[in-house]
DNA sequence: TATAAAGTTTAGATTAGTCTAAAAATTTAT
DNA sequence: ATAAATTTTTAGACTAATCTAAACTTTATA
């Protein structure tokens, strides 16, 4: 069994990796999960110890099949709960990483298992991040960015970025995951967005924002 | 802010003393804590130096006014969520105290506040055991044993033992929080007890299940 | 391609929590 | 009231996780 601090480095890693397709240096990891590089090269030693990585002197890390299934238990976790203090207790989806944070690491698969049900099964977290089954799958549909997509409808699917001043934002200007927007308008100046909000409201966002959000269409 | 271990430490000294009245042994501590003397020499110092309790070199330590307050903050989780797992995931209640150990250290006075509500703010958890509110405040009940009940009717307040198999048992025999019972007789050869529940079934329970077993009349 | 810069690892120290074994204090029994 | 038994504390060691400073490797630059 994992202690805490090694389901953080984890799940950092696999973060950072792309699901598992990219290595991972030494300092992306320092940087991501607030600590010196030379602790990391500590905690790097010990996964790959546990198979859940493999790691190269100087040269990074990748995760393994071991070590992704596991990051993916701790974020199925991390996302059901999520869904939980939004959807049942009222928090704004803002508010909830942090809590998140700390519950992703309660071991008892009965609880979540009761949790996934008391919540009926949900797909996806309140930022639209898929949320994986039970055997760590995960169904992705395909999602652009708001800024890559044409002027006909589109959905919104989920933020990449979800800091609590981002999601701010996105609640203030009336944008939320589900909502029907159509960019009507790239403004050639500094690439913002002229979008238009469940065919009522229009607004502009600027080109980083359009960057952050996902889009189905 | 207190550690996990600091809380587990505090909160098992607050038991052991009766809310705070008594004050407690090093082996007691120990065996409730499952470890060894030496180390709970070393964690009392701390606590004492935190002000959360006082410490008198081979005579135990009491809780203090600081120290019951943080205790009570941390009960207050622990049965919140006991009340949860069992009214909204379905749990038994013998399930329930080993992930409410884990539960009782997130730290979110946010996410308390509003799973109070959510549970719509109840007095007692799942064994009966009550709930302090916001502020520490314990509303008691005088009980007593269901040993020392006389033959009137009384009703199941909590018990005082919360293991699973003391939980199982109850739940065999058809005894639960709220349950109308009537003690018929006392068995002279060993003590045990002829009870009806909610004046149909007629059972025996031993002595020892009526001294854990609390009720008011 | 040699040198400088950046990134990474190692060495050694620190803190929290735990343990064993030995020493000291308290309690119980004679 | 002394000795024996029990309880508690101290001393010293260990593991997990962290840090700083120095050494080493890789990459970028001239
Ligand atoms: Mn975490
Ligand atoms: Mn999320
Ligand atoms: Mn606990
Ligand atoms: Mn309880």
């Amino acid at each position: 069994m994992l202690s805490f601090t090694e389901e953080n480095y984890l799940k950092a890693i696999y973060h950072l990796s792309d699901g598992g397709l990219k290595s991972v240096l030494t300092n992306e990891i320092a940087e991501s999960i607030q600590t010196k590089p030379a602790s990391v090269t500590d905690m790097v030693k010990k996964l790959a110890l546990k198979n859940l990585i493999t790691y190269e002197k100087y040269h990074g890390v990748k995760v393994t099949r071991q070590g992704k299934s596991q990051a993916l238990a701790i974020i199925r976790k991390h996302r059901l709960w999520e869904t939980f203090l939004v959807e049942k207790l009222g928090f704004d989806w803002g508010e909830v990483h942090d809590v998140a944070e700390q519950l992703e690491h309660i071991q008892s698969p009965l609880l979540i298992e009761k949790l996934d049900e008391f919540l009926g099964f949900p797909s996806a977290d309140p930022h639209g991040h898929p949320i994986p089954d039970k055997n760590g799958k995960i169904t992705i549909a395909r999602q652009i960015t708001l800024l890559e997509a044409t002027e006909k409808k589109a959905i919104i699917r989920s933020v990449k970025d979800s800091s609590a001043s981002f999601l701010d934002y996105l609640s203030k200007v009336g944008i939320y995951i589900g909502a029907t927007v159509q960019v009507m308008e790239r403004l050639a100046f500094d690439g913002s967005l002229e979008i238009k909000i469940d065919g009522k409201k229009k607004v502009y966002i600027s080109r980083e924002a359009g960057e952050n959000i996902l889009v189905t269409q």
